[in-house]
DNA sequence: TCGTAAGCGAGACGGTACGTCTGGTCTTTAC
DNA sequence: GTAAAGACCAGACGTACCGTCTCGCTTACGA
C-alpha cells in the first residue's frame, strides 16, 4: 500500500516552525515594516532563500505563519452562544499572542494593491474560518461577515492603538453584546 | 493692537490641501507601500523636499491627510442614541473614501515599531475624538475607547477584507447593537 | 570733478570683510565641501540672499575670498632673483593661511565643468598676477606660467596632503631651485 | 596546500575595471561635483547598490580609480636621475589621461574635513609611491615628499588652471629642473 | 515730507545628489 | 534537489545643499 513515495533529493529540513517563531519574534520586536526578511532568515539561522523557495513573498510568509498559528477552530458544542463565545475568546487569546496582531496588520496593509497576497491571504486564512462558522453558527455569509468584522475589527484596532491586548473584561463586552446580536437573528 | 504679525519670510504656499488629495488618491490606487512620497510630489507638482519641510515623514504626511479628511464630529444633539448614530454614520462615511482605509491601515502598521509616528497618530487623530466622545456620550474613557475599537475596526476590516466600504446595511446593524449597547451603560 | 554719484537706494552694508573671514574659517574648520553657504551666513550674523546678492555662487565668493586675502604682490625690486623669492615667499605665507589653501583647492574643483566660476577664477584671480610677473619677471608668458604652476602647485600640494604648510626651508629650497631657472632663462 | 578555498556565496561580477572606466569617462565630461553615482552606475550597466557594496563612498570609489589608474612605478634602473625622469613621465601621463587630474583634485577637495576618506586617500594611493620612491631614489622622506609635492602639484596645477596638460616641453623643463635639484642632494 | 530705489532678514521652494535600506532574484558551491 | 552564502537589481527613503523666490522691513536720496 502507500508507497512511501519519498520525493528524491535531499529532504527539506524541517525548520518551519522556527520560522515561524522567528517571524512572529522579530515582528513583535520591530513591526512589520521593519521586521526585515534578512532579519528573519538570521534569527533563524537559515538563508534568506530558503524562505523564498517556500513562500513566494514576505506577506506570504507571514500569513503562514498566521495560520499556523490561529490553527483550527474549537469544536462546535449544541449551543450556539457558546460556541461563539468559544470562537471569540480563541481569536481574543491568538491575537494576543505577541507578534500576531503587527504580522495581521501588516499583511493587511501589504494586501491592498497587491492581488496576489489578497489571493493568498484570502484563501488561506479568511475562507476556512468564515465556511466552518457558516456551518456552526447557522447564519448566512452576510451575517457571518460581519461577525468576523466586528470581532477582528475590534481586537486588532484595540491591539494596534495601545499595543496591548484587550483586557477581559472588554472581551466579555464584545461576547454578550454578539450574544445579542446572535439571538436577534435566530429564527 | 492685534499687531497681525505675520512670521517672518516667505509665506508657504497653500498646497496642503493638494498634497492631501494627491496622497489619498495614490494610496487608492497603490496602496500604502506603493504610494511614493516621490510620487505624490509629482503628482501635486511641488518638490519632494517641500513635503519634507512640512511633514517630517510619510506617515506624518498620511496621517495629517487623515486629519483632514475626518475633520471635527458633527456636533452633540440633545439624545446620545442620535448623536452616537451620527457618529457611526460619519466614520463610515469618512472610511468609504477612496484611500482612506488604505492610508490608516498604513500609517497603522507603521506606527507599530516607529515610537515618532505613533506619537503623532496619537496626538494627532486619536486624542482629539476620544476626548470629544468622552463629553458627548457622557462615558467613561473605557467605554468610549471600546466603542471606538468596535467601529472603526469593524470598518477598516471590512475594507481591508473585502476592498469594499461596508453596505449602509451592515452599518445600520452596527448601530443598532451600539445604541443597545449604550443603553444597557447609561445610569 | 568727481561727481560722486552715488548709485540710489540704500547703500551695502559693509561686511564683506566679515564675510571672508567666516568663509575662511568655515572652510578652515570644515572643508571647502561642508562649508555651507548657510553655515557662512550663520557665522557672519547676515543673510544667505545677502550673500547672493553680492557674489552669484558659492565658488564666486570663495574666489572674491581668495583674491582679498592674496591682495597685490609685494613691488618689484631692481633684483629679478629677489623679486621672484619675494614673490614666492608671498605665496607661500598667503597660503599658509588657514583655509586659504583648502578654498584655493575647493573652489579649482569646482571650476572643472563650471564655464562659468572659471571665467571668474581666471579673470580675478589669476589674470592680474600673470600679467604683473611677465612685466616684473622680463619672462615669456609660457614661462610665467610655468613658474606660477610649480610655486602655487606644489604649495598647495603640500598642504592638502598634510594639512601643514611647507616648513621654510623647504619653501627656501624651492625658491633655490626657481632662481636658478630663472637664471638659465634669462638672456 | 593552498586549498584555494574560494569564499562562499555567488562571486562578485567582474566589472571593477568597467566601473573605473565610467567613472573617469564621467568626471572628465562633468567634472567632480557632477559626476554622480547614480550616473556612473548607470554607465556601467550595473545598480548603484553594487557600487556601494564594494566602495564605502563616492571618495573611496574615485580613490579606488585611481590607484588602478596609476598602477606601479616603471622600475627602477640604475640611473637615478633616469629613475626620476621616468617617474615624472609616468606622472604627466597619467595625469593627461582624462578625468584624472579632475577625479584627483575632487577627492583632494573632499578628503579635507572627511577624515575617512582621508585616511583611505592616504593609505591606498600616497603610502605606496612615497614608499617606492623613498627606496629607489635613495632620498630621505622629506626630500621625496618635496619632489612629488613639485611634481604632482605642477602637474595638477596645469590641469586644473588650463584644462589641458602640460605640454611636453614643459614636462622636460621640469625634468630638467629637478634632475638638477636631485644632483645637489645626493652625497 | 514723501516717494522711490535698493539693501536686508527670514525662510519657503525646486532640483538634485548622497548614502541607506528593503524585497526579491540569481549564481555558485556543498550536501 | 535542497540548502547556504551572498552578490545583484530596482527603487524608495530621508537628508543635505545650492541657488532662487517671496515678502515685509529698513535705509538712503531726491523732489
Amino acid at each position: 500500500m502507500a508507497p512511501s513515495t519519498r520525493p528524491p533529493g535531499r529532504p527539506r529540513s524541517s525548520v518551519d516552525a522556527e520560522v515561524f517563531a522567528a517571524t512572529l519574534a522579530t515582528i513583535h520586536e520591530l513591526g512589520y515594516t521593519r521586521a526585515t526578511v534578512d532579519r528573519i532568515a538570521a534569527a533563524t539561522g537559515i538563508a534568506k532563500t530558503t524562505i523564498y523557495r517556500r513562500w513566494p513573498s514576505k506577506g506570504a510568509l507571514v500569513t503562514a505563519c498566521l495560520v499556523d498559528t490561529f490553527g483550527p477552530l474549537p469544536p462546535a458544542g449544541r449551543d450556539r452562544a457558546q460556541d461563539l463565545a468559544a470562537a471569540i475568546r480563541f481569536g481574543a487569546r491568538r491575537i494576543a499572542e505577541p507578534g500576531v496582531a503587527a504580522a495581521f496588520s501588516g499583511v493587511f496593509t501589504d494586501a491592498i494593491g497587491d492581488p496576489e497576497l489578497r489571493e493568498i491571504l484570502s484563501t488561506q486564512l479568511q475562507d476556512p474560518y468564515r465556511k466552518v462558522l457558516i456551518e456552526s453558527l447557522g447564519l448566512s455569509e452576510q451575517r457571518v461577515l460581519f461577525f468576523i468584522d466586528v470581532v477582528i475589527g475590534t481586537l486588532l484596532h484595540r491591539m494596534g492603538m495601545t499595543g496591548e491586548p484587550m483586557v477581559e473584561s472588554d472581551v466579555e463586552a464584545l461576547i454578550v453584546m454578539l450574544q445579542r446580536e446572535l439571538e436577534g437573528w435566530l429564527p
